[in-house]
RNA sequence: GGGGACGUAGCUCAAUCGGUUAGAGUACUGGACUGUCGAUCCAGUGGUUGCGGGUUCGAGUCCCGUCGUCCUCGCCA
């Protein structure tokens, strides 16, 4: 008989009556009714009940034991009697009356409850994310993020793509997201760092002649987290393809979500191909680049109809080159005033001095709002015929410059679906936002910069970078959103090394700039590159939204706090003095800051090339 | 770095307008019970109300500071 089990904890039905077996696990629970004795056995795969009577001569030792420690059980299979059967379990038909009991490791007293799945607070759950992680909820989450990243190896080779590890010890690269560094003790002073996405070493695969590659990549920034996004690393699936154009791209992403997420899901999934939506038109109707297109309300432009209003401050917002937006909100004509009080502080937290709107009462009543008494009769009638706005409808009014209002917009979108719950429920939403503007002008300086990556490839090519106006040039740059949250980024690379030049002297850069900091690449594609394109899907947000969770630590089992902090393993941490003197590194840590606004006085010790933005 | 919310027993929460000995569930310890399955019943242990200061006759409650946690903005090629 095998040491430990003979079946798992949610194997044994009626069937097995009067075999002898034995189980392995948890003690999930323990009823202790004096004369007799009932354990809850847990495994990976279910629970099964063991009854200890008295006779045995575990019996006394047993009753002592604390939940959640591990045991091994042998004894026979009985079915139950008729009465005492447990519907709630597939197990429940039968239970094994224990011969022996041997006890593997007894368990101390939890800090939390694995069978009782309370709140607990995250900080707690980290630190003993061990037992955090035997919650059947946790269990559930770790189980599907493994058959989700089998079945995108399964679908992408398929797809005869090549899964093909790159470096994890890389360069630093100046633009993008702060990197992790390695110091290195071979040669002093000098860094690797932790690829925060192994963009080049793809691009580099495409022109090494494998056109076809992904890999499930682990990626590293040095951010500042979000609730879908975790701090230092997360998984990417990361493919390239070479000879193809962004359609061709879309198919196969298409084909890789519509797989996933309808054999993870029972929601129904936007059928392919997914719309695209024009980063601009998306700005103007969403007031965002990952809009969720489960809220059933749109952003309208109404510059034009208060564009020679008597109400100041919108006419005075399109003459000075701004715009004025519509948000019309449909039944909320009962909405107390604390919602639009609400949204009001909500909007100025955002930035905006005021928020105005209209209420368009049933039965055509006296319009309430305290705009509505500036606004003449020919305007009103207008907002009112709005899609979305009419009777029974707030329609909220916002001026300003473009950005500003249409961000300001999104975002109140957004709240107001949050605070109705006005969104579609049980379904994923998937669209596509493309052509972004290859360059954007930093609001401070002026000055022209990548607004995305820097190795798309322009729409138009060199052409346009030679004629158009940067601002104009977009970009064969494209995103996949769900629900409102950004899946991916991808693009068409820019494998022409006049182009690329080019480019980085629009941004600033001079070809020198260019030569030291992509050297290996700009190198490549002297040599015959294809042109190809690809996308990187973050692989814990697909996790995340299959498993209807709005936190990404929800489905990563060792994650990191949003302070950037390992609670279990007590991550980052002091080394010794003798492993810094090896990497040459002497410390020179900020003064611990007594009172507020303490000098900033530590400069790093090398800044080998300065970061923009 | 900025803003917001929160912080009471190991955990989840309660405590009237600032009022006298800070309660309950769970966990834990002991006891009772031979058919439970979130077992039940009895008893017990467990608290510097995050920390520091202030206001007050009196502070878990009000004020200031600080620390921690989460959310968010900046940031995320």
């Amino acid at each position: 008989m095998n040491r430990y089990s003979t079946h798992t904890c949610q194997e044994l039905r009626t069937s097995h009556e009067g075999e002898t077996v034995r189980l392995s696990g948890w003690i999930h629970r323990q009823r202790d009714h004096g004369g007799i004795l009932f354990i809850d056995l847990r495994d990976a795969h279910g629970v099964t009940q063991v009854v200890v009577r008295p006779d045995r001569d575990c019996f006394e030792e047993t009753k002592h034991l604390r939940v959640e420690s591990v045991i091994t059980v042998t004894g026979k299979v009985c079915h139950r009697p008729e009465e005492n059967i447990n519907e709630k379990i597939p197990t429940g038909e039968v239970e094994v009356i224990v011969d022996e009991l041997e006890v593997q490791s007894s368990a101390e007293i939890l800090p939390l409850q694995v069978a009782d799945e309370n709140d607990v607070p995250e900080s707690m759950r980290l630190k003993y994310r061990f037992l955090d992680l035997r919650r059947e909820s946790m269990q559930k989450k770790i189980m599907l993020r493994s058959q989700v990243i089998a079945s995108i190896r399964e679908q992408m080779q398929t797809m005869d793509f090549m899964e093909i590890q790159t470096p994890i010890l890389t360069k630093s690269s100046p633009e993008g997201a702060r990197d992790y560094l390695v110091p290195s003790r071979v040669h002093p002073g000098k860094f690797y760092a932790l690829p925060q996405a192994p963009q080049q070493f793809k691009q580099l695969l495409m022109v090494s002649g494998f056109p076809r590659y992904f890999q499930i990549a682990p990626c590293f920034r040095d951010e500042d987290a979000r609730a879908d996004r975790s701090p230092g690393e997360f998984y990417q699936l990361d493919m390239e393809m070479a000879f193809v154009e962004q359609d061709d791209v879309f198919e196969v992403i298409e084909r890789l979500m519509t797989h996933l997420f309808d054999k993870y899901s029972d929601w129904p999934v936007t059928e392919t191909p997914f719309p695209r939506i024009p980063y601009r038109e998306a700005m103007m109707r969403y007031g965002s680049d990952k809009p969720d297109l489960r809220i059933p309300f749109e952003i309208q432009d109404v510059s034009e109809i208060f564009k020679e209003s008597d109400f100041r401050v919108f006419r005075s917002a399109v003459e000075q080159g701004g715009v004025v937006r519509a948000l019309p909100i449909p039944e909320t004509e009962g909405q107390p005033r604390s919602f639009v009080d609400g949204l009001e502080a909500f909007a100025k937290e955002n930035g905006a001095r005021g928020l105005a709107y209209v209420v368009f009462p049933k039965g055509g009543g006296k319009l309430k709002g305290p705009v509505a008494k500036y606004l003449g009769e020919a305007e009103l009638e207008k907002l009112k015929q709005l899609p979305g706005c009419g009777e029974g409808a707030t329609c909220f009014l916002l001026a300003g410059a473009e950005n500003f209002v249409a961000q300001l917009a999104g975002r109140l979108r957004v709240e107001i679906a949050k605070q109705l719950d006005r969104f579609e429920k049980n379904v994923y939403k998937f669209c596509w936002i493309v052509d972004y503007p290859m360059f954007e002008q930093e609001e401070e300086t002026g000055k022209i910069e990548f607004s995305h990556n820097p190795f798309s490839m322009p729409q138009g090519g060199m052409d346009a970078l030679l004629n158009k106006d940067p601002l104009d040039i977009l970009a064969f740059q494209y995103d996949i959103v769900c629900n409102g949250v950004e899946l991916s980024s991808g693009a068409i690379r820019n494998h022409r090394p006049d182009i690329m030049y080019k480019a980085f002297e629009i941004a600033g850069y001079d070809n020198s700039v260019v030569d030291k900091q992509f050297g290996g690449m700009i190198r490549a594609f002297q040599f015959g590159a294809p042109p190809h394109g690809g996308i990187a899907p973050g692989v814990d947000r697909i996790v995340m939204m299959l498993a209807d969770e709005t936190s990404i630590r929800e489905v990563i089992a060792f994650p990191m706090t949003p302070g950037a902090e390992d609670l279990l393993m007590d991550a980052p941490s002091e080394v010794s003095p003798e492993q810094l003197k090896e990497l040459h590194i002497r410390l020179e840590l900020p003064k611990p800051k007594k009172q507020k606004n303490a000098p900033q006085k530590t400069e790093p010790g090398t800044s080998p090339s300065s970061a923009t933005s």
